[in-house]
DNA sequence: TGTTAGCACTCAAGCCTATCGAGTGCTAAC
DNA sequence: GTTAGCACTCGATAGGCTTGAGTGCTAACA
């Protein structure tokens, strides 16, 4: 869908003025506008073309237009296809408690949702295929052990696994050598049923701690993969009246609470990759039906080797985009520099 | 302060419609309550002592009365002092996921939040006064060593400390010897300075990192203490019109969202305490400022010996005491037998 | 042929006013 | 001590009016 300058013109003029008062734009306003000097009477007839166009639509008769989502679209693709704005300034307050990954990613959205004003989401990298580093068992108490595998980029989990009798440290060191020899290097999705049992056959008296070791690296991953979405600033939707009624308010919050909706928008972002590594989604084009009155911006980051996480912006439809994506590239190359260090 | 049966009566019939009704209540509805046979003038007559002693008032002249902070208290004592009501039904799904504290905490505030339709709070039990139990430091490849810390009650905390070069595994091994036998069996809150001093003297050259492993410790205490407050159904507060408006609902999610103001009621609750176990906290009584138009019940559950938490249900000050109070005292219950299997 | 000025028309928003009704306090009777 | 009756108050609701921003259309203009 191309347009000719001068429609594409009044189109940004539109948007851009919608953006910032949230109010629909009538034909005088844009008719100011210094770097197109025409009358409202000639951009009223430009606007009944974008009308027609599906671009823009009057919330009703004698009222100003506001952009469609097609409208959105078409501002949000030619934004993004021009050059890159400098990366606006944004404090690098992350450098605090870098070493949980938790904390680091809570700062991230924290971070995020205040200087845009936004709503932020930052998902944990899955760690799927990410592998086995190291692994320990140790005898904690008379019943139970402690098994503690850590991940390539230092995630950890423990599992304390109740044992019938102690273990004597020969056994204990047997068991370690034996674990550490056939699964570090390994990514966890890998792992095997025959392997499985290959190892518990080795393992002699102590097959159940070997199991319970197994669900541990199994929970690790669906645990990870499953719900760990940092969210913050929920309550800046109320600074959009057009989500903030009670319904809408309510249903967002919910699904922020929830994490359930947001991993739908996770998903989908991992898997349907672009090219710059930013995705927005408009309206509709939300993944999650509940949300169809928002705009996400997401984008892919990477913590090394394969290990990749989203971060994400949900703001109203006339969210400002481009600040919403500079923010994002700012929080990304964040990360990265620190995974670097 | 003492009421006459008649009174109290009166006082009783107005909160308990006001509660299901929130909107104000009037003489006329009074005096239908089957069990005083009074007419509406003559409850017009006990209204206005009841006002004049502070515990109803009128929103606006010619309307209904609604119950003043002082008013609810008096019903709430009343109600407290009775005798135990039958706990009511709660569906005990907590079984699931166990073993991880974190978990098990989250499913109890949405287990409480999805019954009583308020919004619930759960504080992980402080591990202040919590004894440390096994201590081991291991080498996870060149330049890393992990540190892992476990607590009575099997809480556990990981650091990965970074060092120059890998320990040989004869060092290793003293490491761990010499930090097990001074710490465990210590409270947390009992490591000394002098303590500290005495074990880097016998460390040798590894003092950074016997200094990284008491900075885990003292991690844990604040980590824990900071910030683990889990909560759930926030979205409910749009369930009741006089918390819904833009102004406080924002500010109500915000600080559910924040969790720093919870951790006040937290503090307050774990240290006021009464002889039920239940504390009950009315409008101004609220120690967060940003919500003195909410009531607040909590109680104090304990797993173990010592590791005292909290859990609470935040509702408008309208909120069904009676039930809140039963859902909290189920709650604990369950809490209690888990811990104790 | 594209642009502009002018005009009639539309319609949401804001304001005013009237009405309604729930609820009160007071007084007098029981 | 209790009740019935009555005048009064005041928020809530609904209707009517005005205002103003914005449109579409037509005719004139460059």
């Amino acid at each position: 869908m191309e347009l000719q300058g001068r429609k594409l013109k009044i189109l940004q003029a539109i948007i851009r003025n919608y953006l910032e008062t949230g109010e629909p734009v009538g034909s005088r306003t844009i008719s100011k506008y210094a770097d197109l000097n025409l009358s409202s009477a000639t951009i009223r007839n430009e606007m009944a073309d974008l009308e027609e166009m599906g671009l823009i639509k009057q919330p009703h008769t004698s009222a100003g237009r506001i952009p469609t989502d097609a409208g959105y679209r078409i501002y949000v693709d030619n934004l993004l296809a021009g050059e890159r704005r400098e990366v606006e300034e944004m404090r690098t307050m992350l450098l605090e408690k870098q070493d949980k990954l938790e904390n680091l990613l809570q700062q991230a959205a924290k971070l995020l949702a205040a200087n845009t004003n936004y709503t932020s989401m930052v998902s944990a990298p899955a760690v799927r295929q990410n592998k086995i580093k190291f692994i320990q068992i140790s005898q904690v108490d008379e019943n139970n052990v402690l098994a503690v595998i850590v991940m390539e980029g230092n995630l950890i989990r423990n599992k304390v696994i109740p044992v019938e009798e102690p273990l004597d440290s020969e056994n204990l060191l047997k068991l370690n050598m034996l674990l550490n020899t056939n699964l570090c290097g390994l990514p966890v999705e890998n792992i095997t049923l025959g392997l499985i049992e290959a190892i518990k056959k080795n393992a002699g008296i102590h097959t159940e701690i070997v199991s319970d070791v197994f669900d541990a690296a199994a929970e690790f991953v669906h645990a990870e993969e499953d719900l760990k979405i940092y969210t913050s600033g929920a309550t800046n939707i109320f600074k959009y009246p057009e989500l903030a009624d009670h319904q809408r308010a309510s249903e967002l919050i919910g699904n922020f609470e929830e994490k359930q909706a947001l991993s739908s928008i996770v998903q989908e972002t991992l898997s349907g990759e672009s090219e710059t590594g930013i995705q927005v989604y408009i309206g509709d084009e939300n993944p999650v039906a509940g949300m169809r009155d928002c705009s996400v911006v997401t984008a892919t980051y990477e913590l090394g080797d394969g290990m990749k996480g989203t971060v994400g912006i949900i703001g109203p439809k006339r969210m400002d985009y481009e600040r919403a994506v500079n923010a994002l590239q700012t929080i990304m190359q964040q990360l990265d520099d620190l995974y670097k260090k």
